[in-house]
DNA sequence: ATGGTTGCTTAGCAA
């Protein structure tokens, strides 16, 4: 059995105690982090590695960053996009665990609909493209794991009209998005839940979580063939209550 | 009443 998670933490500092709660109380196998806020240097190893953990990470000071936590000592870790452009954000770590390839990427939000930041977003989907087209094939055991920044339907927000054209929801987005997932990916969490719902970020501002104004952003791919080993799918909303949660929920998939 | 937050870094940006 595989257990493998997908956490935004926004901070893994400010997140700390609550991480490390909650890959107690879990135990997942793989865990996936995006929004670390902080530098390999001032990373947590300890407290992660105190917890029963390897971590493979890729840090930026303030902005993005991402990392893998693992039970299992991860081989071949690659940082980056690796092509030809100039690019300081830390958004994408990848890993090879038990003989699967896992990716944890944090895929910019965009902003604004037709900003300088939504030009760099629908790019930065091209190049994850050329990225995954380029080192695997969709026959290899591969799970593209993070927080998309895209809500691939209306199924995926609890108020359609409210997000329509928002940089989440805009039809060029979820286009980027369905480009990569042609290459050769599942959508885990919709092998098992095919109704409306259920999210994974809330906003803090305009009482987001309370009012269950949600939406699905944070997603985990599989390729097709190691999709047929996925059991499960969930969101841990659990995690979202109580004291300085993470604005995201963690999402998990089972594989037998 | 018609907004409501959080985190990093220190007034402003990002989400």
């Amino acid at each position: 059995m595989l257990k493998i998670a997908t956490w935004n933490v926004n901070s893994i500092r400010a997140r700390l105690e609550r991480a490390i709660a909650w890959l107690e109380k879990a135990s997942p196998d793989i865990v996936c982090l995006q929004e670390l806020k902080t530098s390999n240097e001032t990373f947590p190893y300890d407290e992660i590695h105190a917890a029963g953990y390897h971590a493979a990470v890729y840090g930026q000071k303030t902005y993005n960053g991402v990392a893998i936590l693992s039970r299992n000592e991860p081989t071949d870790v690659m940082v980056g996009l690796s092509d030809d452009v100039e690019d300081p954000q830390a958004r994408l770590i990848a890993a090879r665990i038990d003989g699967v390839n896992v990716l944890s990427v944090y895929v910019p939000n965009g902003a604004v609909v037709d900003s300088d930041k939504w030009i760099y977003k629908l790019a930065w989907y091209k190049r994850l493209h050329r990225y995954l087209s380029r080192r695997y094939t969709p026959d290899d055991p591969l799970l593209l794991c993070g927080d998309f920044n895209i809500a691939p339907d209306d199924r995926d927000v609890a108020n359609p009209e409210k997000w329509a054209g928002s940089v989440i929801c805009h039809a060029d987005g979820r286009a980027s998005l369905q480009n990569l997932i042609n290459w050769g990916l599942v959508d885990t969490l919709r092998l098992h839940h095919v109704e409306q719902g259920p999210y994974s970020w809330w906003d803090y501002r305009h009482l987001g979580f309370p009012k269950n104004d949600g939406l699905r952003i944070d997603h985990i791919l599989s390729t097709p063939a190691f999709a047929e080993r996925c059991t499960d799918a969930m969101v841990d909303r659990e995690e979202r209550k109580g004291k300085k949660p993470s604005d995201h929920a963690p999402v998990l998939a089972f594989f037998e």
